[in-house]
DNA sequence: AAAGAAATTGACACGATGTCAATGACATAA
DNA sequence: TTATGTCATTGACATCGTGTCAATTTCTTT
């Protein structure tokens, strides 16, 4: 069974290795061979186990992915508005505070994004789900009485997670013209008045 | 003077050639051989006009900032929160139907956006200055009692704005699950509700 | 310990980039 | 008209990154 174990062990040298040189020179400037040479292994060895550098960048990208998503599926059952907006007030504070928390890895992943299909189709998938989530929290306040009824959940949870999304890639640059609470209690604010009654 | 008009003519060779090829194969794919090959000229000629791929694409975008532009300076002056829905539920629309109609080239910029920094900063111009003048108008409409007045203006701006653009990115995506007449309306609404009173 | 299997490797072919010395084309002055 | 300098054009070249694959090393099994 040693077999395995080595390959799993390289694998993760590979991963490790490629973590630091990401986050030290961005996703487009890193290459297979700063990757390997730090992982101390053999060119082709990185070909073995990855596709390519986007595979590899895939792999260290669903780690903080997870964190996205336990924020995603927290539980939303509010009976008032009051309820409502306090609960929405602390996941967007949630949400940005991740953002802050992995900054350096988001940064990163923005570039992914941009320039690699594969990365984009990954986050758009978090993003689905999120919007996904979101549609079923309006959907809830709404037949509670909560939420103006004529929106359709859907469209609402777009637009409100899009206002979500931007800001905590603004939060991730270097030097943001405003501070986290500020955009969650506006983003909170503007949302809850606009689509809850 | 027959010298520079010959210069000109090159290099708008390049430019027309290049809108071609991006359309075509998209941002990445893009090669300068395939550029100068459309264009027929030799392969150093290309970097006689530009540095790079990407500078001659910043070219080809700002022909179509312009246009954006031209929405973002609407004048904005609602006496009653009616005429303001109005103005904004038009002004949405405008720029959402804008990005349908450039909906090539709009996928081709977001490709460029995400992969090349020259474009990312480009986009960003436009982007402040969307929200630069929104909240001179969410400042107005505070000053006349038609908006909230304890949001800041530069915030709301912003959060209104992202929405606007994902919104509008998405428009830009082959298959899309909502209408642009949707999104506008949506998008309109949730904003109005949420900071005007 | 021999044979087979699995893991590792780096040299290679390929394609794209940006540079630059050489060439070609035009304008101006004699 | 010619000659001379200037500007425009060119493609070969050096460099770098990628992905592949035949060869080699390392382990496992018999």
């Amino acid at each position: 069974m040693k077999r395995q174990q080595k390959a799993q062990q390289t694998r993760q040298k590979i991963v490790a290795a490629a973590y630091d040189v990401f986050l030290q020179n961005g996703f487009q400037k890193t290459t297979i061979t700063q990757i390997i040479k730090q992982a101390n292994i053999g060119y082709g060895t990185a070909y073995v186990y990855f596709q390519n550098k986007d595979e590899i960048f895939i792999d260290i990208m669903e780690d903080v992915m997870q964190k996205f998503y336990a924020i995603a599926e927290l539980p939303f059952a509010p009976k008032t508005k009051g309820e409502a907006v306090r609960l929405i007030h602390h996941q967007v504070r949630l949400f940005l505070e991740l953002a802050v928390q992995e900054k350096a890895l988001l940064q990163v992943m923005k570039e992914a994004i941009g320039a690699s299909s594969i990365a984009a189709k990954t986050w758009k998938q978090i993003r689905e789900r999120f919007i996904a989530r979101i549609a079923e929290d309006v959907a809830y306040s709404q037949k509670n009485g909560l939420a103006k009824r004529h929106l359709q959940p859907k469209l609402v949870a777009r637009g409100w997670f899009y206002a979500n999304e931007m800001y905590m890639w603004e939060l991730t640059e270097p030097s943001v013209p405003f501070s986290l609470e500020e955009a969650a209690r506006h983003l909170t604010e503007m949302y809850t008045n606009g689509v809850y009654s």
